[in-house]
RNA sequence: CGGGGUGUAGCGCAGUCCGGUUAGCGCACCUGCUUUGGGAGCAGGGGGUCGCUGGUUCGAAUCCAGUCUCCCCGACCA
C-alpha cells in the first residue's frame, strides 16, 4: 500500500490535503465524477448505517415517526416564503426537461428541446416547502396535531465548492418536521431534538459539543430560532453538526395551513425542523483522527475487533485459526462484531497498519510464542498501547475495553476542545488568539447583526453559537465597544 | 465567476525548457521460489491511441493555436 499520511498541521491547506487523503485511503469514499458528488465505500457507509440506525432508534423513542416526501419540488411551492427562498435559490439544481433523443447531427445523445417541462421542477435542497405543502392537507382540527415526522433522504445542494462528506453537492441525511398547537410546544420541540443530537455525539461518536442558539445572521432560512450542536476539529477550526430550528408559523402561514382550537377558530399551526447529515462522518473523521489514520469510537465501528494471526506454515495457521474462532464466538456473543483476517497474501505488518488506518478499536494478534505460552497480543487503536495477555479472561477484559475506549476517546476530545475555548475581552486579543491558537473564542458581542457581519469581514470568524449554558455577564463588545450581557462563542468554521 | 496549477499504465509520478532509436520509474497486478512477532525479498511477465482537435516539421509526449478535464485558493454554504 505504500501508505504515509502526511503531518497532521494546523495550516489550512494541509489539513485539508491531509484530510482528503485519510478518507480515501482508509477505504470511507472518493470524488465521484460528477462534479461535487461523493461516492461512500461500503466501509464507509456501514459507518454511516449506524448513526443512521443509532439516531433512527433516538427519534422513535421520542415519539416519531418515519416518512417520505418527493424529491422533486414544482418551482412554485418552493416560492412561496420569501426568507426561505432568497436563502437556497442560490444553489439549487432544477430539471427543465423530461426526455432525451439521440442527436440528428450524430452527436451522441442530446436533450429533446419538445420535451420542456411547463414547471420546472427543483432537486430538493431541503423538504420545508413539500412537506408543508402536504402538511396542509393533514391538518385540520388540534385533534390532528401534533404531527412528528422524520424522513430519511439524499438532498441536493449546488455548491460552489465541495469537500467530501462535509460539503458534498448531493449528501444523506434525515430531517424532522414537526407541527404543532402552539408556540410553547414547538419551541420545545425544537429544544428536546437539539438535545437528542448532543446526546448522540457524545455518547455514540465521542464528539463533545456546544449546545445554543444561533445569532439571526446565521439562523435558518426561513427560521424564528436555529439551536445547533458545534463541534471543534483537530485543526481548530468549528464545524456546526446538527441544527434543529423553531420555524414559528413562517411556513404555516406561506402554505396556508390552518387548524381548528378547541372554540373553533381557526389558527396557523406552528412548525420545527431538524436535521443531521453525512457531515456528521466529516465530523467524526476530523475530531478522532491521528497520523496512523482513523480512530473510531467502538459504537459506531463497523469491526470492533480483529484477529491477526502471525504464522509459519498452513499447520500453525490452522492452529492459530481454530483457536480465534473460539474466541471471535465468545466476543459475538457479547455483541462484538469481530474479523479474522487470514488472508495470506499480505503479511501482518501490513494488516496492523491497514486496520490502525480504518480505525478499529481493539486488534489482537497471536503467534507461535503465543501458542506456546497461552497468550494473545492486545492492541488499542486509541493510545496505541500493546499488551502481551493470558487468552484466560480475555473475552470479559475486551468487552469491558469497548466501554473504557469509547469512554476514551471522548474525554480526550473534551480535553481538547476545553483547552480550546479562550475567553478574550479586547479586539487585539481576538484577532490574535483566532490567528495563532484557533478554537473557539469567547467574547462579548453587542447583538447586532451589523457587528456580528463586521467581524466576519475582518476575521472570517463568525459566532458559531449562543451557548444554553452561557452564565449572564456584563460586559462590553470587543468589536463595538457597546454593551453586552453574555459571551457568545466565535470561530472559524468549515 | 476570478487567481494558480494539472492531465503520460489501475494509482502516484519523471521526461516537456533545449523535438530525434522501441516513452520511463515506484506502487498495484500475474507467475515462480524464498519468507512471515510492524507496511517482505529475488527473478521473470502483462498492461500506454502521452486529455482532445488542428498546425509547424523529414520526425512531436516535447514547439504553436484552440478546446476540454480535474485539483487548489477566494466569493457561497450543512
Amino acid at each position: 500500500m505504500a501508505k504515509e499520511l502526511k503531518d497532521l498541521t494546523k495550516s489550512d491547506e494541509n489539513y485539508s490535503q491531509w484530510y482528503n487523503d485519510l478518507v480515501v485511503k482508509a477505504g470511507l469514499a472518493e470524488n465521484s465524477a460528477v462534479r461535487g458528488c461523493m461516492v461512500i465505500k461500503p466501509y464507509g457507509y456501514a459507518i454511516w448505517e449506524k448513526m443512521h440506525d443509532a439516531l433512527d432508534k433516538m427519534f422513535k423513542e421520542t415519539g416519531h415517526q418515519n416518512a417520505y416526501f418527493p424529491l422533486f419540488i414544482p418551482k412554485s411551492f418552493f416560492s412561496k416564503e420569501a426568507d426561505h427562498v432568497e436563502g437556497f435559490a442560490k444553489e439549487c439544481a432544477v430539471v427543465t426537461h423530461y426526455r432525451l433523443k439521440n442527436d440528428p447531427a450524430g452527436n451522441g445523445v442530446v436533450v429533446d428541446p419538445d420535451a420542456k417541462l411547463e414547471e420546472e421542477l427543483i432537486v430538493r435542497p431541503t423538504s420545508e416547502t413539500i412537506i408543508w405543502s402536504t402538511y396542509k392537507n393533514w391538518i385540520h382540527s388540534y385533534r390532528d396535531l401534533p404531527i412528528l415526522c422524520n424522513q430519511w433522504a439524499n438532498v441536493v445542494r449546488w455548491e460552489m465548492r465541495t469537500r467530501l462528506f462535509l460539503r458534498t453537492a448531493e449528501f444523506l441525511w434525515q430531517e424532522g418536521h414537526t407541527a404543532h398547537a402552539t408556540r410553547e410546544e414547538a419551541i420545545a420541540e425544537a429544544t428536546k431534538m437539539v438535545h437528542v443530537y448532543q446526546r448522540f455525539a457524545e455518547e455514540w461518536m465521542s464528539l463533545p459539543v456546544v449546545v445554543g442558539h444561533k445569532s439571526p445572521n446565521e439562523r435558518f432560512a426561513g427560521a424564528e430560532d436555529t439551536l445547533t450542536i458545534e463541534s471543534l476539529m483537530q485543526d481548530g477550526k468549528a464545524l456546526q453538526s446538527g441544527t434543529s430550528h423553531f420555524l414559528g408559523q413562517n411556513f404555516a402561514k406561506a402554505f396556508d395551513v390552518q387548524y381548528a382550537n378547541k372554540e373553533g377558530k381557526l389558527e396557523y399551526v406552528w412548525a420545527t425542523s431538524w436535521g443531521v447529515s453525512t457531515r456528521l462522518m466529516g465530523a467524526l473523521i476530523m475530531a478522532h483522527s491521528d497520523n496512523n489514520g482513523l480512530v473510531l469510537p467502538p459504537k459506531l465501528a463497523p469491526i470492533q475487533v480483529v484477529m491477526v494471526p502471525i504464522y509459519k506454515g498452513l499447520e500453525q495457521l490452522d492452529e492459530i485459526r481454530t483457536r480465534f474462532e473460539a474466541i471471535a464466538a465468545a466476543l459475538r456473543e457479547k455483541g462484538i462484531s469481530v474479523k479474522i483476517d487470514d488472508r495470506d497474501n499480505v503479511r501482518s505488518g501490513f494488516k496492523f497498519s491497514e486496520y490502525e488506518l480504518k480505525g478499529v478499536p481493539v486488534r489482537l494478534a497471536m503467534g507461535p510464542r503465543d501458542l506456546e505460552n497461552g497468550t494473545i497480543e492486545l492492541v488499542r487503536r486509541d493510545t496505541l498501547e500493546k499488551e502481551t495477555r493470558p487468552q484466560e479472561g480475555l473475552v470479559d477484559y475486551v468487552e469491558q475495553l469497548m466501554t473504557d475506549i469509547q469512554q476514551n476517546i471522548y474525554r480526550k476530545a473534551l480535553a481538547f476542545r476545553d483547552s480550546m475555548i479562550t475567553k478574550v475581552d479586547t479586539w487585539e486579543e481576538f484577532q490574535r488568539v483566532l490567528d495563532e491558537k484557533g478554537g473557539f473564542i469567547s467574547a462579548h458581542w453587542d447583538g447586532t447583526v451589523e457587528t456580528e457581519i463586521a467581524i466576519k469581514d475582518a476575521t472570517k470568524a463568525t459566532i458559531r453559537c449562543i451557548p444554553f449554558d452561557a452564565p449572564d455577564e456584563e460586559g462590553t463588545c470587543i468589536f463595538s465597544g457597546k454593551p453586552s450581557h453574555r459571551r457568545v462563542l466565535f470561530a472559524r468554521s468549515y
